[in-house]
DNA sequence: GTAGGATGCTAAC
DNA sequence: TTAGCCTCCTACG
């Protein structure tokens, strides 16, 4: 579940049921006890996201700052809320609403220095309004990429140089620009890295409103392809992620996998020779 | 029932 | 480069 586009999606989730109001907090699993007897019936006065990591805003207590990593979940419901099980780290309840969350790598009462610190370290968000603006984080984006070694896909996916894309975003997008992952930054055009940039804020835009990833362009669809209608496992129609030895959506030719910085890498192999 | 993998990241070597 | 963290789901006996 989680990349960028999830976690924007669930700040906004949270401040929509949460806002404004005190809430109830517990730990069901135990870990964060502590901080959650802290913030039991605290308001929560807003929520932010920037990159993978959620911001939870309660006032001069500080913030709630969960990171989900691999494994981590959130789930929404109605109240009353039914007993929790015994891996829900944090439960927040108010007389409408209930939100669960399980197996998250962080979830940490912090400071505003604490949370600045967190900003400072991360690079430009393609779903933060200022980044986003007249190309402005895809430009700060570009003073590293271009003087970079590294793959463009190893690039993509370290969060210092931008923050939110994860392993579908990174193999997609690669794909709509028929960009080989293999290439080093200080190989890319400028032109190619503003491409991949800014259709990184439409399509993560677009992950946020459909809360799942679909990147596969109108032409290219099953109907317009002639092609039986198909759904990929993960829930969103993709060109090459989770693809390996399947035929290219394009030109049919056998989409290829290998392992990048520890991470499964998808990509077409004659598609992307750019 | 069990093993293994998964849209992530960090610390230690 | 690797191990470790945390949970859930699928594939396989």
């Amino acid at each position: 579940m989680p990349e960028g586009h999830t976690i924007h999606r669930l700040a906004a989730d949270h401040f929509e049921r949460f806002g404004g109001r005190p809430v109830r907090a517990t730990s069901p699993q135990g870990k964060f006890s502590d901080s959650a007897a802290l913030l039991d019936g605290q308001v929560m006065e807003s929520t932010e996201a920037h990159g993978k990591h959620l911001f939870l805003g309660f006032g001069p207590l500080g913030w709630v700052h969960i990171h989900l990593g691999l494994f981590g979940k959130v789930n929404f419901g109605a109240a009353p809320p039914p007993p929790p099980t015994d891996t829900v780290r944090l439960r927040l309840a108010c007389p409408t609403a209930y939100v669960d969350l399980r197996g998250p790598t962080a979830c940490e009462l912090i400071a505003d220095g604490e949370k600045q610190a967190i900003h400072d370290r991360l690079g430009p968000d393609p779903l933060r309004a200022d980044d986003a603006a007249c190309n402005s984080g895809g430009e700060r984006a570009w003073d590293r990429v271009s003087r970079s070694r590294t793959t463009v896909a190893a690039l993509l996916m370290d969060q210092k140089i931008i923050a939110g894309v994860g392993n579908v975003y990174r193999a997609e997008v690669l794909f709509r620009h028929g960009i080989d992952p293999y290439r080093t930054g200080i190989d890319l055009r400028r032109a190619e890295w503003t491409a991949i940039w800014t259709d990184l804020v439409e399509l993560m835009r677009e992950g946020v409103r459909n809360n799942r990833i679909d990147t596969v362009r109108p032409e290219h669809t099953p109907e317009a392809m002639g092609r039986p209608p198909r759904v990929d496992d993960h829930g969103g129609e993709v060109y090459v992620y989770r693809r390996a030895q399947l035929p290219c959506h394009v030109c049919g030719g056998e989409i290829r996998t290998a392992a990048l910085a520890a991470r499964n890498l998808f990509w077409c192999p004659s598609c992307q020779q750019g």
